[in-house]
DNA sequence: TATGATGTAACGTCAACTATTACATTGTTG
DNA sequence: CAACAATGTAATAGTTGACGTTACATCATA
């Protein structure tokens, strides 16, 4: 299973918002031609950034504007907006293992630790990358 | 998105198998009972794990037996054999961004070596625990 | 050869992702 | 005030993958 497209779509967000935002007004169907979906993905998707309080979206005249410096965006902050599972809910268990087999009664508690850690692994390297890193590196590049 | 059960029924079946290998013959069926999914579900996973080269399955007369320690199994090992993503492909990209936008242009070189660091995270914690862990763990509350 | 087990194909159901159309709502501007 | 450009969101549909189930060919042994 695959982490859905939402988490790159929202950082391809940012990065318009903060390398256009001042030549030009940032609409759902701007975005929508950079990245290539429909403006209503878009539209949803910044539903869910708005809810974060990561970006501010202006109803009426249009126009998305980031709500602080992009190198206090972290990737974690993108993802937990837009994609978020709750803790040690990454992996999927079995749902009824049966209760009268001394295994299936404690596999709960002898994994559920572990996929706990493995999951905030994740979530902890999420953290060390910024939207600055990636602007920084998109600037390089043109 | 979540990773699928098959992960967790496979801990699972390595669990069963290492505490009761000695005293019954290990079926698709047996496992099937402790776990609670389709015999079916449970033999196309062995399948998987079978190619992976991680357990025998006995043709005809039946049973599973695991082909190393279990101390030697890692989590990773058995995450490998029944969920496998290729490198970088944990998250899903944006199929199409806009080549003549430097955004869309450049947005993959701008991302890839990054998200390529988050899944190698996961990966890498996945490889700090192994089968022994758990099962060990189950006698303990037994 | 009968038996108990595996391997696998063929369906079916369900949930999530993505796409698309449609339209009510909103703030600005002529 | 009316026209407009844009957002917010409901409704619908196609696609994919996970999971469940039935059915049956194949296999090893008693």
């Amino acid at each position: 299973m695959q982490i859905s497209s939402r988490f790159t779509i929202a950082i391809h967000i940012f990065a318009c918002v903060e390398t256009f935002g001042e030549e030009y007004k940032i609409t759902s169907d701007f975005l929508a031609s950079s990245i290539n979906v429909n403006p209503v993905i878009i539209r949803k998707i910044l539903s869910q950034l708005r809810n974060a309080g990561l970006i501010e979206v202006a109803r009426g005249t249009g126009g998305t504007t980031v709500t602080r410096p992009v190198d206090k965006i972290t990737f974690y902050d993108v993802y937990e907006a837009v994609d978020l599972l709750e803790e040690g809910t990454l992996f999927h268990f079995h749902e009824n293992p049966n209760p009268c087999c001394p295994v299936g009664k404690n596999i709960h508690t002898a994994l559920d630790d572990k996929l706990v850690c493995i999951q905030r692994a994740m979530e902890d390297e999420m953290k060390k990358f910024t939207i600055a890193d990636v602007v920084n590196k998109i600037k390089r590049s043109m």
